[in-house]
DNA sequence: GTTAGCACTCGCAGCGAGAGAGTGCTAAGA
DNA sequence: TCTTAGCACTCTCTCGCTGCGAGTGCTAAC
């Protein structure tokens, strides 16, 4: 992307033709259509005529920015175009204030939980981009034991709650070969935890296998619990927003809209593109053929990594047609990733 | 439904004609399109000629089963039809037992957990009928604590983890107006779990409301925490698979695509349809103008009540066109409501 | 009661014409 | 040298038309 390019843009094309350019941008994105000259001089504040306005068109299109996809249409830009645009106009610009008190608003509203707050995320972006979001949960390096819990339910069944070190609570069902009481399973729960609290899944399991009884079965389940809650962390992939995707005209044939849908179910985003974004950190936009896998050249993504560090790490971002509001897309994704970030300070500080 | 029905439809029919008529609808639901007089005698075991199949269905659409769109097009089922066809044939099919055995086989393999189980239903449920599956968690009358514990997460934020009765976990940051030990907090559980425990959210806050200092807190939060489980409880619907219902060439008009959108996101669906279903326990079969909500005319929805007894009870079904595979559908509703009854009683066994 | 034959109806795909939007080129004007 | 008006040209999109095919109801014969 940014590597690829030569030399800067800028020199090659006027104040005016990045003016004409923005618009043609501008005007494409938020219609739909090809834009042509008579067009622009209607809409736009430009102060030239029309057959100016061609002239500089065949220029942007000889220069790769802009794109006739038939003779006599208007253009469309290309990736370049739209990159173009990106760093020109839309890679600063900040979320407006208001949309930022009333996102922190919203946050405010709900319980403080982690699936909450993912949730939440998902729904922001998807509603200040009219596409799809993605927001996937921090995976973490490595999931240590805090705290366990037993419950007797039935005389043979207990409920296991397991907290680890990033506060991640998961339960689960315990089946026990013979008749236990409570004040047995407290007892265990108190031997294993001070045995067990602080360590990952495999140390865990290396700590206890030669206990047997209770106590055996009890380690048992909590080492294969809290691999569990390590395994599924951070490769679930929420999506929100379908239905503002669907509604743009590039996905009204059928066929396009399945590929969305296979692409949100597993295809490649979980396996090509995710992967590579979490590998540095930041905002990252992908225009169309920008993107390394085939079956996302014909989509635009605007994805960042948010967490603490490196420690724990998760990604959010914005899915939709090559057309898509940048500007819009961008200032809402950063502005999410730093909020979601200081949220994850605060939830897994006390490591 | 069936209490308008002013005879037994069976005595207008003859053999033959409800034979046709069983045709008709198979074929139509397979395979989408109008079907004629020579289409039936093609595809089916009807001794008889195409015209003799004509008299016939002219008869059935007299009677109102049947239906044609156009002049010079075949034949449709009516509501009356479908209905027909359910009670007649689709009813009191099982599913067969491979599948009964694949389905049992799914839920062993994946944790014992409520929220798993209910995202493995719609997974199976829209699997099966290639259709959007709704799937709603159990509500239970009242939530009532069973235990809570608190975990010191820095000096002034806690953990509180809260179990009720059913075995719901329910997890809550805690601020803490100063700075306090793990042991305090382990004291502070220790004194109110025996206070609390087996009550009420409102019990709770009438036991607790002269309480202050770290009690005081501690209690306010558990109070809201339970109320919370209570009453995100049934509320929220959870579907899947609506890539399947998108397929359906019903649904390509990007319109009616879109109305089914608004009716899984809080439409006609959960204020008129799940209230009124949650009423009567055991399957409920809507087609089409059967729907008293108008938003849901278009289509079919087959949906049963699971749980235990009336203290615990969700909803589990199946929505998709009027054109809808009932005979798979509800033998698929029924089977999965039984299992996750099961599942439940094991659940809520212990209260 | 069943069937073959037939005239009739109507949706749908394919085709061609016309409108409209947009272009590039040329020549004149600033 | 840059800008602009004019113009011929291109190509898509939308109609309306037409012929085909699927399907029907009716009638008369079996």
């Amino acid at each position: 992307m940014l590597e690829q390019r030569q030399h800067n843009p800028e020199l090659e094309l006027t104040a005016r033709q990045v003016e004409v350019l923005r618009y043609v941008v501008q005007d494409h994105v938020h219609g739909g259509r090809a834009v042509g000259s008579h067009t622009l001089i209607e809409r736009y504040p430009l102060s030239v005529s029309s057959a100016t306005v061609r002239n500089e068109l065949a220029t942007l299109e000889r220069l790769g920015y802009i794109q006739q996809l038939h003779t006599s249409a208007g253009r469309v830009p290309t990736d370049k175009g739209y990159r173009f645009y990106v760093e020109q106009f839309a890679s600063d610009t900040a979320l407006p204030p208001s949309d930022q008190i009333m996102i922190r608003h919203q946050f405010r509203q709900v319980e403080s939980q982690l699936e909450t707050w993912l949730q939440l995320a998902a729904s922001v972006l998807s509603e200040f981009s009219r596409n799809v979001s993605l927001v996937t949960a921090p995976r973490t390096i490595v999931s240590r034991l805090r705290h366990f819990e037993l419950l007797s339910l039935q005389e043979r069944v207990a409920l296991l709650i397991l907290v680890t070190h990033e506060s991640t609570v998961r339960q689960a069902m315990l089946h026990l070969p013979e008749a236990t009481t409570q004040a047995e399973l407290s007892a265990a729960a108190d031997r294993l935890n001070g045995l067990l609290a602080g360590n990952s899944p495999a140390e865990a399991r290396a700590l206890v296998n030669d206990l047997n009884g209770l106590d055996g079965i009890v380690a048992d389940h909590v080492a294969a619990t809290l691999e569990m809650t390590q395994s599924s962390g951070g490769a679930e992939l929420h999506y929100h927003g379908l239905e503002h995707a669907l509604q743009q005209p590039e996905f009204t044939g059928s066929n396009a809209s399945q590929r969305l849908f296979d692409l949100l179910r597993g295809g490649a985003l979980l396996s090509e593109l995710l992967p590579q974004v979490a590998e540095r950190a930041g905002l990252q936009i992908f225009i169309g053929e920008e993107n390394t896998s085939a079956d996302l050249r014909p989509f635009g993504v605007v994805i960042a990594t948010y967490g603490v560090d490196d420690a724990v790490t998760g990604l959010l971002g914005i899915l939709g047609p090559r057309r898509m509001p940048y500007e819009r897309s961008i200032s809402s994704v950063r502005y999410m990733a730093r909020l979601m970030s200081d949220l994850m300070r605060d939830l897994y500080q006390a490591n």
